[in-house]
DNA sequence: GTCTATATCGAGATAGAC
DNA sequence: GTCTATCTCGATATAGAC
């Protein structure tokens, strides 16, 4: 964001806060002050607390939605696949970790798009597991019961927020290749 | 807990809600009516709803810290101290799994009792951390970046009381044998 | 675009009766 | 051990001046 409107602005400190104290505990007020004006002036940007934190849920989820078309529609091999997974989220997270921390760990505050969202990382997960089956029956990947293997994998894509400090400081190339050496070097035959 | 006094009842119900919502989003009004009773009747039983999120988290802490302890002073190769480090967080996190997603979410929103915490989590990852090293050094592990490999293995075990539903439904052997395959193997030599 | 002032609501917690 | 009644505070949000 080179010339970031106002809004922009906004969404940015509410997922810093929102991060670090989680979205009930985080008051207009702090956000406000964060800002360096009164908390009022932020309903001239903003409809309300909620839309903040969709705007912030609901572009991460199209993100990885969208990322994961990409992956499904490459012909790779299904542990190629699952290596552009790993790149995904360390892309996404490497981006917006702040973001990332709010969609771990606020989406049950959504209330109007929660349904949606849910909606959203199910077809996720759903793709991600069958790439695993798949892997398994071609005999690309040992043959482990793909549910561990799925949750293993999420688990620690899923925290790579609270290890990604800021864009700048990491090279994510080697960041995501030290982690398919530890994630799929144990899976891959 | 055979018979549970009440103030039992009351941790044991606030960590399902503080689970289902977070700690800040929980009312004594929703904590009270969960349990049949007025949100009064709780201070009858408790100080304040900063006391229930301490005596659920302490204790958990605790537990870790001298479950750590246990390991440490075996004389088992590093390789067989990350299993039971393995065996250790399936065990606590299937025994309350509930306290568990409280411990990972709300350690923040700890007052007095936070410092004390972040103390004991320290301690707990310096140890972990030293078991990879050596396990390397003495040739037990393949040479990659210990952070990444206890970034990974400390993702999935805190995710566990996600997976895990209710004690009774799993086997705690099983699945920790499982998850050593799918964390462990990929890092053996 | 920001301010002051304010409306409305619900939070944590206490007092005292039963 | 639980209740009703209540205190006090701080939350989200709006109205309207500048």
């Amino acid at each position: 964001m080179i010339n970031p409107t106002r809004k922009e602005e906004i969404i940015k400190i509410a997922g810093k806060l929102f991060k670090q104290k989680g979205y009930s505990a985080v008051t207009m007020r702090d956000l406000a002050q964060e800002m360096g004006i009164k908390a009022a002036s932020l309903y001239n940007h903003i409809n309300s607390k909620q839309e903040i934190l969709e705007l912030i849920l609901i572009q991460i989820a199209q993100e990885f939605t969208s990322g994961m078309q990409n992956i499904l529609i490459s012909d790779n091999t299904n542990v190629e696949k699952l290596k552009s997974v790993v790149l995904l989220h360390v892309k996404l997270a490497s981006e917006n970790p702040d973001g990332m921390a709010v969609l771990n760990n606020d989406w049950m505050h959504l209330e109007n798009k929660r349904g949606y969202y849910l909606q959203l990382r199910k077809q996720y997960e759903d793709n991600l597991k069958t790439i695993i089956t798949k892997g398994i029956e071609h005999n690309e990947i040992k043959n482990m019961n793909p549910d561990v293997v799925m949750f293993s994998l999420l688990s620690t894509l899923r925290y790579l927020y609270v290890w990604i400090p800021k864009k700048e400081d990491i090279d994510i190339n080697n960041l995501t290749s030290q982690l398919v050496e530890v994630l799929i070097g144990g899976i891959n035959k």
